[in-house]
This record gives C-alpha cells, sequence and structure tokens, in this order.
DNA sequence: GCTTGCTCTTGACAAAAATCAAGAAGTTTA
DNA sequence: TAAACTTCTTGATTTTTGTCAAGAGCAAGC
C-alpha cells in the first residue's frame, strides 16, 4: 500500500478494492523549492496530497505574508473555497522544500465519486473534520497568550522546528518572529 | 414562506417542494434566557435554527468562559463534530434571550437524505463553506489588532453591540472586556 | 575561500493588551 | 422603592507583544 493510500485508507475508511481506485487518480508530480501550487487569484482545479517535503499555504497582506498553515507529509493541500466553489484563490500555496506530492485534478476528482459509493457522504465526514480542527484552532487563538499557543504546537510536533523556517511557524502561531525567539530561548534555558 | 424555509433556500437552493418536505422536520422549541440548547459533555442529537433571539456557543477553560460564537436570527445552533460523529459535545450552547427555534433530531435529519436526493452533496457543500468562514477567522486574529477586529465585527454587524452583553463579544473577539471598552470609546468619541 | 543573502537572535524601546480595583449605571428582585 | 445584582466603564499599573535596528551564524553560489 503506498503512502497515499494509508492515508486516504485512514482518513476515509474505504475498503482495499476502493482505494487502488481512488489512487490511481492521483498523478505523481513534484515541486521544486520555492515553486508555487496554487497562487492566489488563480483557479484551484487541483488538490494535492504532500508525500514529501514542506509546503506553505499563506496570502499576502499590506505587504505581510500572514501563513495559515504549513503542510508536511501526509496532509492534502488544496484552496477548498477555489477547490468546491470555482472561485479563484484565496491562498498561495508554495514549496518550501524539494516536494513530491500526489495530485488530482478537478475532473478525475468528480469521477471519484461515480466509482465509490456514498463518496459524498465520505467527503462531507473529511471536510467536517477539518471543520472541527479550525474550531479548535479559534478556541486557541481566543483562549490562550502567545507563549501558550507555541507551547501547543511545539508539543504537538516537535520536529516542525526543526524543519521548517520559524518565521513562517511565528506568522502561523499569530506573532511576530522575534516574540517566537524569545520564547524558545525562554522555556528552553 | 416562513422565515427557516427562506434561510434552508438560500442556504442550500433546493426547490419549493423540496423545501416543505425539509421544513416539515423541524418542530418549534422555545427556550427560556439561561436556558441551555446543548451542555458539553452531552450527546448532541439534534439541530437548531434560530427563529428569534439570542444564542451563545461557549466552553469554559479554567474558570474563564470562551464564547466561540454568538448566534442571531438566521443562524443554525449545532454542535458539529457530536451531531455528525456522536461525540460528546464540546460546546455549550446557551439562550442569551428568550427564543425560539426550529429544531430537527438527528434521527429526523437522516431522513431528509431519503427525501432529498443529493442532499449529502448539498450538505457537504454547506459545511464546505462553514469551513472557509472559520478560515477567514483564522486569517483575521493572524493578522489583526484587537482594535481592528473589533472595527471588522462592528461594520459587519453593528446591531449585534445593542443586543449582546459586551462581555461576551469581548470574548468572542479574544480580548478583555475593558479593552473592548476603551476601543469602543475610543473608536466612537 | 570569500562574498552574498537569509534566517535567527538580541537589545532597547514603544505600543498593545491584561490585570486589579473601584465605582457608575442600569436591572431585577424582594 | 430599596437592596442586590449584573454589566460596563475608568484609572493605575504590569505584563505581553511588537517595532526597529544591529549583528551573529549559516548556506549557496561564484
Amino acid at each position: 500500500m503506498t503512502e497515499l493510500e494509508k492515508y486516504i485508507q485512514t482518513y476515509f475508511g474505504v475498503s482495499n478494492d476502493e482505494l487502488s481506485k481512488i489512487s490511481a487518480f492521483f498523478k505523481p508530480v513534484s515541486l521544486k523549492k520555492g515553486a508555487y501550487f496554487l497562487k492566489k487569484g488563480m483557479h484551484a482545479d487541483r488538490l494535492g496530497f504532500v508525500q514529501s517535503g514542506i509546503i506553505r499555504e499563506f496570502v499576502s497582506i499590506e505587504d505581510k505574508e500572514i501563513t495559515k498553515w504549513i503542510s508536511t507529509k501526509g496532509y492534502f493541500v488544496v484552496d477548498l473555497s477555489s477547490f468546491v466553489f470555482k472561485q479563484t484563490a484565496r491562498w498561495n500555496i508554495q514549496a518550501l522544500t524539494d516536494c513530491e506530492l500526489y495530485v488530482i485534478d478537478n475532473s478525475d476528482y468528480l469521477k471519484i465519486g461515480q466509482v465509490i459509493p456514498h463518496w459524498t457522504e465520505l467527503e462531507k465526514l473529511f471536510i467536517a473534520k477539518c471543520f472541527t480542527v479550525l474550531e479548535d484552532r479559534i478556541i486557541q487563538h481566543l483562549s490562550m497568550t502567545a507563549e501558550e499557543r507555541y507551547l501547543a504546537l511545539f508539543s504537538f510536533n516537535k520536529d516542525l522546528f526543526n524543519q521548517v523556517p520559524l518565521q513562517y511557524l511565528a506568522s502561523m502561531l499569530g506573532m511576530t518572529p522575534e516574540t517566537l525567539s524569545r520564547l524558545r530561548k525562554k522555556t528552553v534555558g
């Protein structure tokens, strides 16, 4: 079973037979460091799965880049509002390192529903799960200090802090790089 | 067409015939000020639509109440993780004023799918839309100051500030009541 | 090997926001 | 109507976080 199939299995709980039907639609795509999977304002007609490497989703607001999320192995990358609602993309999606993705375009994606019974139901559940994750993230911002948010992310995934430029993690945590630097110093020594 | 049908029409874009089939499942429920529609830890087996009144979704964290959202007329109230995934509820949902709701329980909700073709697809789209709203809210917290978040909410819905106790709006905006009070003074006078 | 960039850290300072405490204003209750 | 609550405001102060500026540490490329 490929990495992709393993994750689809975990997320969607489909049979092995269905699994191979789904994963057959995905095509490997390499992305060089710095290259964009998607640019804001374009049309997101594809969904990616991160096989290896690090990808950043961000948006520029008044000369600042706001990093919404960092995706590593096992994450899907997509601009949902664009992929689902055919609107122009709201996020930039850029490779921070060389990446290996598995990519499916929208027309093939629609074919999954024809092959897998109840696929729409599985999609719904997956998106609902993503919704609850964002709910948690909102609560973090309403109830935690910068330090607490840093500690929460650090305990959730220590490796990120070795692999990802800290300026992007700072942005994703809602603080400046200087503040993150000081918090790291404070909570280590 | 009832208020409920009007909103379902707007959100889901179904035919008039389907509309009345759907809305027939909803039953009117009155909620007295202070009463709970749902308590954290319970099982959320119903979905509500706010016909009138104000409802607060919140969670208690270390002796503080964090208000996640304030729902007024036209909003659905539900704990999605509990309603969809049968987990225990993560949010308290409480009436801030006397409320009129339309409520559907989970078993009736499941019947909608048997009556309306493509209902699961419509559900998926609705939840996806909710997801993108939360994405925006995350970006607000990553990129805006407390004052900017206050101004954004105020320009989006001025009425809220007359109808809802300010302490709850402050929490929902991620600031203390004192800070909100000062921002209001600052930006009016 | 030596620039040239980048990224991160550090320091000094400023601004934003939280905390603590007190009091005003408005509601509810007895 | 008065007392008891609750909510909101205000002031004084502290803490947290951001800004600006400089420099250290590395890595890539010439």
